[in-house]
DNA sequence: ATACTATATGCTCAATTAGAGCATAATAGA
DNA sequence: TCTATTATGCTCTAATTGAGCATATAGTAT
């Protein structure tokens, strides 16, 4: 057998999130279809320079801090070359730019769980995951996990989980050209949809352990503040005084001596985050649903 | 500007991990200089087949399931085709193909913390890392929060942190082809030593919240077998009594009416892991320092 | 047989953390 | 002044964690 190294192009493609308003929200180009990406090329001198550069050139956006998600190597069609698909994230607190800003449960409205408002989309869910398991205990029990279904408890991060499942049993557009939207949740084209769920599963455990919530919120803010934007992310609810306790006892936090002002009820004290006691950092816990599904 | 799509060659870098009597190994090559690895071919239908074909190549190994690593991609030199590294992290119990397994340790003598063995190697990188920082306090503070020195805790898997830093200080043979051997730790061609680190990383993160020891352990074991497997794994010593109870709390075992002989003491009993109950997996936490360094 | 050594396993106790809810404080507006 | 509304402080209980002691069961030396 013949041996033959693959030439290659190397696509670039890019997550970048902000909270506007209490709302996830990620950056992307017509009209939502898909996410900022552009090819490698010859005069990027690193991968984060490609990346950096085809934002900046699709969305005026200047990245600053970008992660690795993923790397997808689709199969190459006859007489193309292999395409190899390498994505990235980033967060940001200026999502006031120009560009179409489109909030992350327009996509996975199942994993706003915050309201009851996700509760006809997972009934809808439920039922065709149902049907397309059938009497298969291997498909049954991982809708169950997956989902938190039949007493299983829902895991946040699950993100990617839930929508390559999803995927698999043919229920989201992407999953095949002929197929009605069988679920609510808007398309993208490609795999972008994909790659856009590896990114909230990645943020959602990012945020739990890491101080990365506060590159999302203000300089200044009150711990209700940090608190939704925790809650917007993973689409949970949580504990208020509980959550408040969690911050101020790792002393991830310190006051200032500035008040909210402009609102109902007594005014929030506004804090600041304090980079040096970082490390340790826990901000998961302490939850408890309010008004949200267990 | 003249924009060209930069043609790449995709390489794929395999780390196969096992344990043998204890002693966490990886698969190499040429005595150890690099792992296994070989370019993407056209035959190749996908990333992982690719990874699959060079590693059973290379080494006679047929690799199970994979877990992608990271993509580094090299700045191209001169008229010379850019190169993407796509690396691949993959467990086995079986080790004794042939091949040169290789223990983890050789390359980062300071990462194994379960004997005293490591204490010189330390110290010599706290001195050099001390001389290197000099009175620059953010140089400082990085080696301290990274090498857990001065009071600050010390994080199992923060691998990579540490590789780098060392890198960056020009402490590690990779870092400049001139310099001496610094400190202690065998080098690797090219930056697999690296690739490396980010498998360690990534595997002791993962070992806390999945049951990927019990793919590294005999299908019957006993729990201080299990318990040797997380010590050897995260290269720290832990609490045999809390060890077996959070791990028999959690139910993620099964009794098997069969006791290890041929030993010293009292025999003890084997267990079987409980894939059912495996979801909510919690193997950290009950760390106390008995003989290794706090 | 008996004592000794070594390991496994069961159990206790105190300290800390997590889950939940009540009570009080401070504001705006009626 | 009274009420609605939000912030913030505090308590109480249940779990979990860290640590160590005690007992059980084997082989081995006396």
């Amino acid at each position: 057998m013949d041996h033959h190294i693959a030439t290659c192009r190397a696509e670039l493609v890019a997550v970048l999130t902000t909270l506007q308003n209490g709302v996830p929200e990620v950056l992307t180009l017509q009209d939502g279809q898909c996410l900022p990406a552009g090819p490698l090329e010859t005069e990027h001198t690193s991968l984060q320079r490609g990346l950096r550069h085809w934002v900046e050139q699709q969305t005026g956006f200047r990245l600053g801090h970008v992660e690795q998600l993923y790397t997808f190597g689709d199969a190459a069609l006859a007489h193309e070359d292999r395409l190899v698909r390498i994505s990235y994230m980033a967060l940001t607190r200026d999502g006031q730019t120009q560009g179409g800003w489109q909030s992350w449960y327009n996509y996975f409205p199942w994993e706003d769980r915050r309201t009851n408002g996700c509760l006809t989309v997972l009934k809808t869910i439920e039922d065709r995951l149902k049907g397309w398991a059938g009497d298969q205990t291997d498909r049954l029990e991982r809708c169950n996990q997956v989902f938190g279904l039949n007493g299983e408890s829902w895991n946040d991060d699950a993100v990617l989980e839930r929508y390559e499942l999803l995927w698999e049993a043919g229920l989201v557009q992407e999953a095949a050209s002929d197929a009605q939207p069988r679920i609510s949740g808007q398309p993208m084209l490609w795999d972008h949809r994909r790659i856009l769920a590896t990114a909230l599963s990645r943020l959602r455990a990012k945020i739990r352990y890491t101080p990365a919530v506060f590159e999302l919120v203000p300089e200044e803010f009150t711990l209700l503040h940090l608190q939704q934007a925790m809650e917007a992310l993973s689409g949970r609810l949580m504990h208020k005084q509980n959550f408040r306790r969690l911050v101020q006892n790792q002393q991830l936090v310190e006051e200032t001596d500035r008040y909210e002002s402009g609102v109902h009820g007594r005014p929030a004290r506004l804090y600041r985050f304090r980079r040096e006691n970082s490390e340790n950092c826990y901000l998961s816990g302490a939850k408890l649903p309010l008004g949200g599904i267990s």
